[in-house]
Order: C-alpha cells, then structure tokens, then sequence
DNA sequence: CGACTTTGACCTGCGC
DNA sequence: GCGCAGGTCAAAGTCG
C-alpha cells in the first residue's frame, strides 16, 4: 500500500535542525517502517537507502525487509511462526517449512518493523540479546545479510541485519516476530528500564504501529555512546570506531539503563524504520514490511 | 566452562 | 522442470 499519508510530519525531509520520526504506514498489520530523519544536512535519504537496497530484492519477494532496531513488533498473534524453526530442529526441512506454507503468501507473515539506523556497527544492541544463526551473501548487495535469534528460548523474535547496499552506513535491521519477555536482557543480566518503554511506544501508537507494551525501540541502548556523536551533524558517521557487540555490552554494562528513555527524546543515530507497506511489494525485505511511499524504487 | 560467532551445507520457494 | 536465491540448521572454533 502506499500510504502515503501514512509519512509523519518529520521525515527525511524534516526540518533542519530538528530530527523527526517518519512511519510510513504500514499495510500489514504489523508491519510498519519508521524512519528517523535527524537533522542532519546531509543528503542522506533514509528513504533513498531503503529503496535503493530494496531493489534488488526482487526475488522472490520473499519476506524482506529491512532492518531495524526496534524490537519486536506487534504482531497480532503469535501463531505466525510457532515453531521459529520449527519445533525441532529437525532439519532443515522444518526450516524451511517455517517459510511458507502456502505459495501466494510466501515465507512468513509475521509482521516484520524495519529500521534504517546509521551506524557503523552493524549489529545494534537493542536491548535484547541476540544469537546469530546465519549468514548469507545476498546478491543484491554487496553486504551479507545475517540472522540473529533472541537468545531467550521461548521467543521467537527474529532479527536480520543488513547493509545497504546503497549507503554503506546505513544499517538495515529487520525485526520479526515479537518478544514474549518483558524484560530486556541485557547482555550481562542488566534489564533495561521497560517503564521508559512507554515512551516509546507512545510513539510506536502514535504510529499506529502494531508494537506491544513490552516493546520499545531498542536503538536506545547503543545509541547511548552514538547519540552524542550524532549530533554532531555528521549524516553518518556519528558513531564510534565502530563499537563492536562486545564493546557495547561493555559499555551497557557501564551504563545504566537510563538510555532508553533517551532515546525517545533523542535518538540515537539515525534510525529509519521502514514499514511502511510498500504496495509494489517487490522490494526485498522492505516490500514484505513496508511499503514507502515517497520512496522511489530506484 | 559457557556462550557466541563463523562457515558450510541443505531445503524450500519462486521465477523463468 | 530447472535454476537461482533466501533462509535455517548444525558443527567447529574462539573469546570471556
């Protein structure tokens, strides 16, 4: 769908100086794509790098989409993969009966959030903890995409990262699925402060979009160190060297968990979240969860 | 010792 | 029906 008057007020093109969620709304339930436009002078079009990634995917339109920090969506129900992986392990058969049960709809219908975030990091700590699973080349971008699993076995929430192919220092994250613990396990046993989740999701209401109480944007946390940079106007490099998850757990274990709410009232760097539906479809990752409308496919 | 990351192989889905 | 691409699992290795 293309809403496009799903787009916020504050978008990519928001006012100079001041930075601005974006959602492009969302077509599905649950999915949803917020872009967080920052002040920055730079020609950095979230919606640009969205789409431009997007392209290639025309495959098989498969579940796309991009990345995000955000945690977990909201999803409607949580029938939609039941079995992560299907109940066991058994092989990769479940795996990939997990996909797609029937052919129009394709892999999952779990509803999908995807955030564009800059950094340099590509794994942004959200909060949660997350396993790795997988790593794939993926042929339209030059950048593997790779696939994290909440490490809390009774969630099924899945995350992939993603470079785009466009921006380099754009990071895509795709979050699917939604987090069955409130509490936000930090990597060291911390938790994150669920009340300043409030503000986020009074975001994600305003946005309509589908995310439980128990979410909130994750960006928070490793924005922490990122946020400060940001500021400084660079579109994109705002963060560090380039902290790596090891150097953020270390840092979150410094830090207590006031971020989160920060980030509502600043965000860390620049945090797109594309869920928009994306009535072509097609796009990749974005296509299954967002549909941008102001974007153009490129 | 435990947890996490990395890499390769396998399977499914979709398009042609 | 075949081939391509994406997604997931499993095993091994590394680091804290």
């Amino acid at each position: 769908m293309d809403d496009e008057a799903a787009n916020f007020g504050s978008g990519p093109d928001n006012v100079p100086g001041e930075p601005g969620w974006t959602f492009v709304g969302g077509g599905n339930e649950g999915s949803g794509l917020f872009s967080y436009g920052f002040p920055a002078p730079s020609p950095f079009d979230l919606a640009d790098l969205a789409w431009d990634r997007s392209q290639p995917f025309a495959r098989s339109g498969s579940s796309s989409s991009e990345e995000t920090e955000p945690p977990p969506e909201p999803p409607p129900e949580p029938q939609e993969k039941p079995s992560e992986r299907s109940s066991a392990t058994a092989s990769s058969a479940s795996a990939a009966a997990n996909k797609g049960p029937k052919k129009g709809q394709k892999r999952s219908r779990q509803p999908r959030v995807a955030f564009m975030t800059k950094s340099e990091i590509d794994h942004l700590e959200d909060g949660y903890r997350w396993r790795k699973y997988g790593q794939k080349a993926v042929k339209s971008s030059p950048f593997p995409r790779s696939y994290y699993r909440c490490t809390n076995s009774k969630c099924t929430v899945k995350k992939r990262v993603e470079r785009s192919s466009d921006d380099p220092a754009t990071v895509i994250t795709t979050y699917e699925g939604q987090h069955c613990h409130h509490t936000v396990s930090f990597p060291r046993g911390g938790s994150v402060n669920i009340g300043s989740a409030a503000a986020h999701i009074s975001l994600a209401d305003q946005f309509k979009m589908p995310m439980p109480p128990q979410l909130y944007f994750p960006s928070l946390h490793f924005s922490l160190p990122n946020r400060a940079i940001v500021s400084s106007g660079s579109h994109l490099l705002p963060l560090r060297p380039a902290l790596t998850n090891q150097q953020l757990r270390q840092q979150q274990q410094q830090m207590p968990a006031e971020p989160s709410l920060e980030l509502t009232s600043s965000p860390p760097t620049t945090t797109t979240a594309a869920a928009a539906a994306n009535g072509s479809g097609g796009e990749g990752l974005l296509g299954d969860i967002v549909g941008v409308p102001g974007m153009r496919n490129r």
